[in-house]
RNA sequence: GGGCAAUUAGCUCAGUUGGUUCAGAGCACCUCGUUUACACCGAGGGGGUCGGGGGUUCGAAUCCCUCAUUGCCCACCA
């Protein structure tokens, strides 16, 4: 074997993950084993991959992987999502470059653009994720809209219906003129805008007298339908019962009272928009006021927005301005700063509009859901969650599930009139003229009477169902995929979606299934740059992770993205953190090349402190296995990973192969060659789910494998509790040899003069302790003496002291004011001792176990000052 | 407007019921060092009155009050 060989992560990576793939080591079958699974959050079909991807599914390869070597029969199942929306967008974006417009294709037209769409792009995201090391079973991609997934969709939908939940409705709705389709109020983002409020002044009819309100909407005149007033303003109490003219319009609109006017806000007086307002409408309703939309879909204006017809809101706003203002009808502007309301994903003011859409009552399916979060059948992590999930669900409100979009699952309503109600639901056509036929007693009924809602479904209401689903559960709800799978066991997904996705997966859960879809929720941060600005295109501060992953490797990215990620912090990302994963792969292959290095001789004895450093590492693993242990049990995964970094670098490297190293020239014995072999495929156990690849390569450059002997399938080490005596006599030892370290460094001895160590009062060691010290002396240049040395430099460990005699140029002065600084601060500290023992309250209210320990405390700091006087006097 | 969370070293964060090991880790920084795996290295080092102020207690980063700042979520005030 070389020694030269540089680590080529690019292509050691490509060889395992092929390797694996072709042995179907991330296949599942419903076996006998207990079930692991995670489904992943569905990427956009046609999206690629970001650093939010990068983080999320590291993680859940992570557990996923360990999951795998801890005996489960892990599943993680990948796929994408259709992304009504976000996709349709896109095409319509694609025909317009080609010159197509969306309006003159047929609907049928548009789906086959959309799909060759999706065809192309669609699992380039998947295909970057294997790059990752994302360990998914593809051989049960799912996609949204595949036939089976659809299905269930509407077989979901009519049930709903049946149950009487979905209804259809005629509803202010949060309405993208952008998208020209609908969109739930979680789709909707508020952003603070720096606004005008404009004063109008309207004439009241048959009089001179005058009414003037504030607006930040003055376009919206166009539609408005009353003037209101408070009911106990007496400021306008004498305007009761008349009319106001809407200028512009020239319309005579009622002035109308209604407790909801704030007195204090503008004038007092509010003009009401019903069509274009909810406050309005609901006060249209009250006083059963006339509606006028004036928009068209787009958000330009219709007929009623007379000689603005036809043009954007927000230039009619503009001009509308200017000419009230030139009839002096406009008698102020104040800047106003108010909440507007954009699309999630077009970023298009949302403009609130009466119209027929379909809802989900959601109040009565929200309750089990709402329950299992607080009982902790499900467990959000981090918990701080579960206020913001518990406070969402109590005010839930019914979805608005239906887009005026053509990607995605058609709405199973079919049409047979004109009349509102003139329709049944149904999952087939066939099906729905059965019950159409029944409804309108007419048996001559055909197909081509009826008519198929043309809206879509919202994409939440298919993800929704996506845990039961992927397994077909919902289908076939008995079939013994889903029974085996479901529920999952961990969701790792962004908090940004926690009342989009995760909420509504529990709330079709304990509906279809009468149980939660997963039990853990691995609540991610976002990540963002330096300057914690979310990383985004626009931005142009997302590193492209397949550039990071060329060049750093993937376990290196995967490294970097988990170093510093606590559940629910966001991660401030920057290159450095790639670098410091690939420093430690870097660091792992090294150390193998070490060992590789290695003469082994059989006829060599094992020396006594390789075999005190394998008991002492076997020791420090268990310790550290426990921890481990311990953080994943919280989903602590930086701190799994950093306890595992320490562990690798500083004790495995740093001590452990220190001591078992053979001298220059030397061989190694075979038993603690074997030893070292075994510790170092424990260590590559535990860290395969973090840096699966160099693990895995490692592990088979070790040793011939068969294909059931991979890494990937071998089994976690199992933690026990250990006696850890020998880690903290290694401990002593590791402090003394700090100590001449401390002395070279000071007194610049250079490594090469060899030093001489005097050990005074060589209490509390062991066998274990002077081994060490020994076998890490050689490594330090170092020579024992019996005797003291006129002018020995010494430092102190526990109760025993160390000198180190040094010729000629030891600087007694200096030598004392330092035992001196030490004494001073020792006797200060056993003052405080003292005095805390002598509180006759301290002793009578603290533990005995505390008292105890300052007794403790008080007997060494005195043993210390007597043997630093002691120090002092021989140098006197 | 309502609610929630946070504030600990230059940065990102640990710190479990107040008390052994309570002021820590990683990174960054500074100094020194090519000795036979690794300069993507090694050995050292500096750096924090635990956001401010009060209180409870023998004892507070930890509990209570208050103020300040930041972040997040929710909400129909024109």
């Amino acid at each position: 074997m070389s020694t030269s060989q540089k680590y080529d992560s690019q292509k050691v990576e490509d060889k395992w993950y092929n390797y694996w793939m072709e042995q179907g080591y991330f296949h599942s079958e419903v076996d006998d084993r207990t079930p692991y699974t995670i489904v992943i959050p569905p990427p956009n079909v046609t999206g690629v991959l970001h650093m939010g991807h990068m983080l999320n599914n590291t993680i859940q390869d992570v557990l996923i992987r360990r999951a795998r070597l801890k005996g489960f029969n892990a599943c993680w199942v990948p796929g994408t999502d259709h992304a009504s929306i976000a996709t349709e967008a896109k095409v319509v974006a694609k025909l317009k470059e080609e010159g197509i417009n969306k309006n003159d294709l047929s609907r049928e037209e548009f789906l086959e653009h959309a799909w060759d769409w999706t065809h192309k792009h669609g699992g380039i995201i998947l295909e970057q994720l294997k790059k990752l090391g994302a360990s998914c079973d593809w051989e049960r991609t799912k996609f949204t809209m595949d036939e089976n997934m659809s299905a269930s969709v509407i077989k979901v939908f009519v049930d709903l219906y049946e149950k009487g939940l979905i209804y259809r409705g005629y509803r202010m709705v949060n309405w993208d003129p952008e998208a020209k389709t609908t969109l739930s109020d979680e789709e909707v983002v508020y952003q603070e805008k720096q606004g005008n409020l404009y004063y109008l002044t309207y004439k009241i009819e048959n009089s001179e007298e005058t009414v003037t309100i504030a607006t930040t909407r003055p376009e919206t005149i166009l539609g408005d339908t009353a003037i209101c007033i408070n009911t106990n303003d007496d400021r306008f109490s004498h305007l009761k019962g008349k009319k106001a003219i809407v200028p512009l319009a020239n319309r005579a609109i009622p002035i109308i009272e209604d407790d909801y006017v704030d007195v204090e806000f503008g004038t007092g007086c509010l003009k009401v928009t019903p069509a274009h307002d909810i406050n309005d409408k609901e006060i249209g309703e009250r006083h059963n006021l006339e509606v006028i939309d004036i928009f068209n879909d787009d958000a330009t204006l219709n007929e009623f927005g007379l000689h603005y017809q036809g043009k954007d809101r927000f230039e009619a706003r503009k001009e509308i301005v200017k000419e009230l203002e030139s009839l002096g009808v406009l008698i102020k502007t104040e800047t106003h700063i108010n909440k507007v309301g954009t699309s999630e994903r077009t970023g298009a003011v949302i403009e609130p509009k009466l119209s027929d859409q379909w809802f989900l009552k959601m109040k009565e399916l929200a309750q089990p859901a709402l329950d299992a979060v607080l009982n902790k059948e499900v467990n959000l992590v981090p918990d701080k969650f579960v206020n913001t999930y518990r406070h969402w669900m109590e005010n839930v409100r019914d979805w608005n599930i239906s887009r005026q979009l053509w990607w995605g699952q058609q709405i199973p309503a079919y049409y047979y009139g004109s009349g509102k109600n003139d329709f049944v639901i149904a999952e087939t056509v066939e099906e729905a003229l059965e019950k159409a036929k029944v409804q309108t007693n007419n048996a001559e009924l055909k197909l081509l009477d009826l008519k198929q809602d043309s809206d879509a479904l919202d994409t939440w209401f298919s993800s929704w169902l996506w845990p039961m689903s992927v397994f077909n559960g919902v289908l076939e709800p008995d079939n013994k995929e889903i029974n085996y799978y479901y529920p999952t066991n961990d969701l790792v997904t962004a908090p940004e979606i926690l009342f989009f996705w995760v909420a509504r997966m529990m709330i079709a859960g304990y509906e279809y299934r009468g149980e939660k879809p997963f039990t853990n929720v691995y609540l991610t941060g976002i990540v963002r740059d330096k300057q914690r600005r979310k990383m985004s295109k626009s931005l142009g501060n997302s590193p492209d992770p397949i550039k990071l992953i060329n060049e750093y490797g993937a376990d290196g990215v995967r490294v970097g993205m988990l170093l510093s990620s606590p559940a629910g912090n966001d991660l401030m990302f920057e290159i450095d953190l790639c670098k410091q994963g690939s420093g430690f792969i870097n660091k792992i292959w090294n150390s193998f090349k070490l060992l590789k290095s290695w003469e082994i001789d059989s006829a060599i004895e094992q020396p006594k402190s390789s075999a005190i450093a394998i008991e002492w590492y076997k020791a420090k693993f268990q310790q550290t296995l426990l921890e481990i242990e311990d953080h994943f049990s919280k989903y602590r995964m930086s701190d799994a990973l950093m306890s595992t970094y320490k562990l690798i670098w500083d004790d495995y490297c740093s001590w452990f192969l220190e001591m078992v190293k053979p001298n220059f020239g030397e061989a190694i014995d075979e038993k603690t060659y074997k030893e070292v072999i075994a510790i170092l495929e424990d260590n590559l156990k535990i860290l395969h789910p973090f840096v699966p690849f160099i693990s895995e390569e490692i592990w088979q450059q070790l040793d011939t494998r068969t294909k059931e002997e991979a890494l990937i399938i071998s089994k976690w080490p199992e933690a026990l509790t250990v006696d850890t005596t020998i880690i903290s006599e290694f401990a002593f030892a590791s402090e003394v040899i700090s100590g001449i370290r401390n002395i070279r460094k000071s007194k610049n001895i250079s490594f090469k003069d060899q030093i001489s160590l005097q050990i005074l009062n060589n209490e509390n060691t062991s066998t274990t302790f002077n081994e060490v010290i020994t076998k890490l002396g050689n490594v330090s240049n170092l020579e024992y003496v019996d005797q003291q040395v006129e002018g020995s430099l010494s430092y102190r460990v526990k109760s025993n002291e160390y000198f180190i005699p040094i010729e000629g140029a030891i600087d007694v002065e200096a030598e004392k004011g330092k035992i001196q600084e030490e004494l001073k601060y020792t006797e200060g500290f056993l003052k405080s001792v003292q005095k805390k023992l002598s509180n006759e309250r301290f002793v009578g209210n603290a533990p005995e176990a505390v008292v105890a320990v300052e007794k403790a405390k008080q007997a060494d700091a005195e043993a210390k000052i007597q043997m630093l006087k002691a120090s002092l006097a021989g140098l006197e």
